[in-house]
DNA sequence: AGTTGCCCCTGCGCGC
DNA sequence: TGCGCGCAGGGGCAAC
């Protein structure tokens, strides 16, 4: 069982800028190594080692090959001999030279690191929280933590110690569902709204998955190189000054944490300000 | 200690 | 035609 990693190239330092070594010696450790899994948290993914004689500690998981894809980066399985990927940054030589994971990042916000074993969830991502369709997510937990921050509770949903798992669109469809304004401080909002809207993340997450996801364009495909639709059912992502399928209102977008955010000012009525 | 602003990065499309 | 600018966004981290 598993892959044997027979050789390493690593064709961009960035992406393997966490493993603080360099990328001559993330290339070197990575060698011989045998991937045995696939496990991910929120969009953190990560590949488990199989042991060897120098990392078995003998208890608790080994080392794990980690990866986030970021915005725009892919993991693919590609036999031998396909043509390099135009963003192609780091080859992993798999079996007997027969196939090769390839990770294909072109704005490269994403990365791997070598995680070393012992726990349960890789030490960097220690600090996620579980996202809202993992079994150990805990609504209690997230219901009290965005009750008692003053932060605006769009983005509490992009914390990843409060949630993980949700992005800037996902974030705006699941606040439209709910009617509720992204600056909305997390403290002003009652325990059933919190509910509620955890409610519409989990649909809005379930929706897009059952659709293959959101494609704007050919960055945005699954393992097979194929496109998502969800981004036909998005009601407020990207719709700046069209009308609101709720209630007619042009919709808005304002700046967001360097993003942007999109919301019916009728159906999501902005907080009173509190001071200016 | 909780909160906030901003940086990282590439490619594309637009306006001048 | 070419250049510069703004935008896209996951997530961490320094500074307040």
């Amino acid at each position: 069982m598993g892959a044997l990693i027979e050789s390493v190239e690593v064709l961009h330092p960035r992406p393997v800028r966490r493993h603080l070594a360099g990328p001559a010696d993330f290339a070197s450790v990575l060698t011989g190594r045998t991937i045995v899994g696939a496990r991910r948290r929120g969009k953190y993914l990560w590949l488990p080692l199989a042991p060897t004689d120098a990392s078995d500690s003998g208890q608790g998981p080994g080392d794990a090959l980690m990866a986030h894809l970021g915005m725009s980066g892919q993991l693919l399985v590609q036999p031998a001999g396909v043509p390099d990927e135009r963003h192609l940054r780091v080859r992993f030589r798999l079996d007997r030279g027969d196939r090769e994971l390839r990770f294909v990042d072109q704005r490269m916000f994403g990365g791997l690191s070598l995680s070393p074993g012992g726990a349960e969830v890789p030490a960097e991502i220690a600090h996620i929280a579980p996202d809202p369709l993992e079994a150990a997510f805990d609504e209690s937990a997230f219901v009290s933590r965005v009750r008692r921050s003053h932060s605006g509770i769009k983005r509490l949903l992009l914390t990843q110690t409060v949630i993980s798992g949700v992005g800037n669109i996902y974030a705006d469809e699941a606040l439209w569902r709910s009617g509720l304004h992204g600056e909305r401080p997390g403290s002003q909002l009652t325990r059933a709204q919190v509910l509620e809207l955890l409610g519409h993340v989990r649909a809005v997450m379930t929706d897009a998955l059952a659709q293959g996801g959101t494609s704007f364009d050919a960055l945005y495909v699954n393992v097979n190189g194929e496109s998502g639709y969800f981004d036909r059912s998005l009601n407020a992502y990207g719709r700046e000054d069209e009308p609101c399928k709720r209630c007619g209102t042009p919709m808005r977008r304002v700046a967001f944490m360097n993003r942007s955010s999109y919301f019916c000012p009728a159906c999501q009525p902005a907080p009173r300000r509190t001071r200016s």
